[in-house]
RNA sequence: GCGGACGUGGCGAAAAGGUAGACGCAGCAGACUUAAAAUCUGCUCCGGGCAACCGGGUGCGGGUUCGAAUCCCGCCGUCCGCACCA
């Protein structure tokens, strides 16, 4: 077994030495990078200031969370972003593209508890190897404004933010639902909740009701839901995600009196017109009727019990099996009090939507048609499919859900869907039985957190003067570090001192509130905390409003919702207490794809890194101890599952420059993407090709600024068409974030380049010239994605200053154009021939001339078209 | 369960409704080399044919159109989110 271990390790080394060898030959990219990082940072050429006069361009990618070590599919997200900066400032934008750290969160927690680090210290050494990480990878940021969520001078803003908001009436305090572990008494994030038990302790997860702090983002529902509409530079499918998380659906309310009970039970609908098809009544467990019946009914108490020993999260809830109790009660149909329904409590009733109650149209609802079958209940078709006989229809296994004309429902009949709702909901609220409303899915964000590494609440519960805020003077209210991790549950509350306060108001002895804010909280405004980050101020009037809204904005599609929508709402809750004047913070949003990798597992089963997998000499896959390794599936890279790349590794072997233009390259940016060994080396090889072209250059060339003269021979006017076709291209692709795209561009010019015979040189002076363009192009094209060989080029170009300062070229149209195109014939739609033209040749000349084409008149066979479609510099479809 | 997306060669992909597979990766053959690495050249969607060429082909089944990867309808599969992971 030693042995074993040892060959692994000596194949390894050896590969490691074997690639360095390979690498110091050529192009020498330790030496390049780090020269240019140091330019960079000396001239402080990334460092901006608002300059009123200058168009401004506010780049942003979602801040990282200082996890421990930068992975490449961080390094995909900046790489995109640090490209936009780029090219933008080569535009004449004065650029904002600023980084800082997520850095207050639960991993932090988890590893003072796992590796005895106290959260401070494992922040701060990830925060610093995290910023050299991307130091090296040559980004283009103002670093002078780098942000710590878990800086007291970050956190003490939106403490006072959080008090504006209670002035406001914006944050208040409500009772909600929380996983509770039992063993652990511990709060319980969802993700620490697997299949309903809790992560360390495996004890089933209640759910516990707790007073909690809540922000009113209900109050700016139909302002967040109009306002989607507006922000055309955002992907179609976030909008629509987050309309459907807010829920706008028209119904109604509609009550139902209790039969022999001075009750009635408030259910919401979206269907009132299916109001005669009810045939039960569901209420939420958690029900203010269910728990009070669960009071002289014990074993409806013990389904409560079990409804609530389950996780909050939704997912949960609805995946469940559907149950239901039937409580005895009987509730009285609004509209015909002859008719009586069951009600029932049912598990999949949620009490924060709605009126926490529902009624039950088996006929017309999957749901509830389940809940019929499995508790025998009748099923009453009320609407009609349009070809379907009344005598004749019924309901099997699917609810029918479509439009349809009403029937069995007295003054509904022969109405449509549409028009019944309409005469339902009039009819309800001329007899005081309901009335139409708006109800959404969308609720009030908790922002309340059983947990230490956050910021704290400033607030205080004084026995006399109950919720006191903590005065502005007294801001901001610090985290203790002296706390311990051994104890179960939320720190702050075991700390001997750190909660007892004197009473702001009163004086007297106090508490104070040992939650702490929900880190969404954090990131809802750091992107205005940029715009004047060493403000004494949360931010600058003067700097937001020259740098805001955030132009681009760049993240992973996971922040669609939450994250977004959170921040959407922060704008305008700050904008309401008087910090600013804007409604929507990020004026154009890209959602970029994760990076994935192969999972490996040895012959044992565990999970292995790709480092430590190794092909024998016959090509299979074998384990640091000699092993077959078993090659799993592409999966999104996890640390559990070790699919995952080090950056370092990549960094060191190939180079920043080499790792931004293979995250570009391979994959459309808003796809997933493929990490491969050989992909990479792929760009490295392309790498030392374009710089060979440089150092190297198949002939002499002319100085800067020489003028391309004489008669040129039509391999280089076909170059210099390539090269303005290039220009055109990839800044089109660039605007669009076909990234890509644009990099197959810039390959497909190196090509042309290198594919240019000896010959073409030597007959022309203009040629050299040509080929100058051509590599000067090349390094301003390659310039934002691959900063440093473009700098290197451009150096070893002589050209004048650094690239970074030099402006974006701009192709000449005149240039791009090609006076001869290749037209497609097709012969009842399939491809028989091609026709070289001049460029906006004629219709009828190109159709005559493809008719005559030997290949066209075999298919004719001497019978005259039945028609000739002609595309202009397209394509002649005929129809033979 | 609900909501959102995606599906094209051996692989990543490209294609204003107009020549499907650009640009790469991998593979095969060749050049250089004592040899290897590196580099360079050529080939590579599938089937048939010596070839010109012919037939088929964008998850599956239909439809619209002179023409569909692209638009419409129905299925299948995969991925993401679901409010305390960030």
């Amino acid at each position: 077994m030693l042995s074993g271990g040892g060959a692994a390790s000596r194949i390894q080394t050896g590969r490691i030495a074997e690639r360095f060898a390979r690498v110091m030959s050529r192009y020498n990219f330790r030496e390049t990078e780090t020269k240019w990082q140091r330019v960079w940072r000396e001239r402080r050429l990334f460092e901006v200031s608002a300059k009123p006069g200058m168009p401004k361009y506010y780049m942003l990618e979602m801040f990282p969370y200082p996890s421990g070590k930068l992975h490449v599919g961080h390094v995909r997200n900046y790489t995109m972003g640090d490209l936009i900066a780029r090219y933008r400032r080569a535009q004449g934008f004065n650029v904002l593209h600023p980084m800082g750290w997520d850095a207050f969160g639960l991993p932090a927690e988890n590893a003072a508890m796992a590796e005895n680090v106290h959260p401070v210290v494992w922040t701060h050494q990830n925060i610093a190897t995290m910023r050299a990480q991307l130091e090296r990878m040559g980004f283009a940021y103002d670093w002078s404004r780098e942000i710590a969520t878990c800086h007291p001078e970050y956190y003490r803003h939106q403490q006072k933010m959080f008090l504006d908001f209670l002035a406001a009436g914006l944050a208040y305090r409500r009772e909600s639902w929380v996983n509770w572990d039992p063993v652990e008494h511990t709060v319980l994030a969802n993700e620490q909740v697997v299949d309903g038990c809790g992560w360390r302790s495996g004890a089933i997860v209640e759910k516990r009701l707790l007073a909690q702090w809540a922000l009113r983002i209900t109050a700016f529902t139909e302002e967040l839901l109009d306002a989607l509409r507006g922000l055309d530079r955002w992907p179609e499918r976030v909008r629509l995600m987050q309309e459907k998380w807010i829920g706008r659906s028209e119904g109604a309310r509609v009550f139902f009196d209790v039969a022999g009970r001075d009750e009635r039970i408030e259910v919401f609908t979206t269907r009132q017109d299916t109001l005669f098809g009810a045939s039960f009544v569901a209420l939420s467990p958690n029900h203010p009727l269910a728990q009070r019946l669960a009071g002289s009914d014990p074993e409806l108490a013990d389904f409560i019990a079990e409804c609530n020993r389950m996780g909050t999260s939704e997912a949960v809830i609805e995946t469940a099996e559907k149950r239901g109790y039937k409580t005895g009660l009987e509730a009285v149909h609004p509209v015909d009090p002859n008719r009586r329904v069951p009600v029932y409590v049912a598990n999949f009733v949620l009490m924060e939507y709605g009126a926490g109650a529902v009624f039950g149209c088996p006929a017309h609802d999957q749901r509830d048609l389940e809940f019929a079958r499995k508790y025998q209940l009748p099923v009453i078709p009320v609407v009609l499919p349009p070809d379907a006989s009344p005598a004749h229809f019924t309901i099997g296994e699917t609810a029918y859900t479509e439009d349809g004309t009403l029937f069995n429902s007295e003054f509904l009949d022969g109405l449509s869907v549409a028009d019944a709702k309409r005469a339902a909901g009039e009819r309800l609220e001329a007899i005081g039985r309901g009335e139409r409303t708006i109800a959404y899915r969308l609720r009030d964000w908790g922002v309340s957190r059983q947990r230490y590494w956050g910021c704290p609440i400033p607030v205080v519960y004084c026995p006399v003067c109950g919720v006191v805020p903590v005065p502005e003077a007294e801001l901001p209210v610090e985290l203790p570090i002296d706390v311990g991790f051994d104890t179960p549950g939320n720190p702050l509350a075991h700390h001997p001192s750190w909660k007892h306060v004197e009473c702001p108001r009163c004086r007297g002895p106090a508490e104070r509130e040992t939650d702490t804010l929900d880190t969404f909280f954090d990131s809802s405004w750091y992107f205005l905390r940029f715009c004047s980050a060493r403000d004494a101020r949360a931010f600058a009037g003067e700097a937001a409003a020259y740098w805001m809204p955030v132009d681009q904005y760049i993240g992973g599609v996971e922040h669609a919702i939450l994250h977004l929508l959170y921040s959407r709402f922060f704008t305008r809750a700050l904008s309401q207490c008087g910090y600013l004047d804007l409604d929507e913070p990020f004026a154009g949003l890209f959602t970029q794809g994760m990076v994935c990798h192969q999972t490996y597992r040895s012959a044992s089963g565990d999970w292995l890194f790709p480092d430590e997998v190794e092909r024998d000499p016959d090509g299979r896959l074998i384990g640091p101890d000699g092993r077959p390794v078993i090659a799993g599936r592409h999966e999104k890279m996890s640390k559990s599952k070790k699919n995952v790349v080090g950056l370092d590794t990549i960094v060191d072997t190939y180079g920043a420059d080499t790792a931004r233009l293979y995250l570009l390259s391979d994959s459309p940016p808003e796809r997933d993407l493929e990490w491969t060994e050989t992909g990479i080396e792929g760009i490295w090889r392309y790498v030392n090709r374009v710089w060979r072209l440089v150092s190297e250059p198949p002939v002499a060339l002319p100085p800067p600024g020489t003028a391309v003269a004489g008669e040129l021979p039509p391999e280089v006017v076909g170059l210099r068409r390539a090269i303005h076709r290039t220009i055109a291209a990839v800044s089109d692709d660039l605007e669009k974030f076909r990234f890509n795209r644009a990099v197959a561009r810039i390959r497909e010019l190196t090509n042309s380049v290198e594919e240019l015979p000896q010959h073409a040189f030597g007959t022309s002076t203009g040629a050299p010239a040509v080929l100058r363009e051509a590599l000067e192009t090349l390094a301003r094209l390659l310039g934002p994605m691959m900063p440093h060989l473009a700098e290197e080029m451009w150096q070893a170009l002589g050209g004048a200053g650094l690239l970074v300062e030099q402006p974006w070229p701009v192709a000449d149209s005149q240039l791009a154009r090609d006076e001869q195109v290749t037209i497609a014939v097709q012969i009842n739609g399939k491809l028989r021939a091609t026709l070289e033209c001049p460029r906006d040749s004629a219709s009828g000349a190109v159709e005559s001339a493809a008719l005559r084409l030997p290949q066209v008149a075999r298919w004719l066979d001497g019978r005259p078209p039945r028609k000739v479609i002609v595309v202009p510099n397209r394509i002649v479809s005929i129809v033979a």
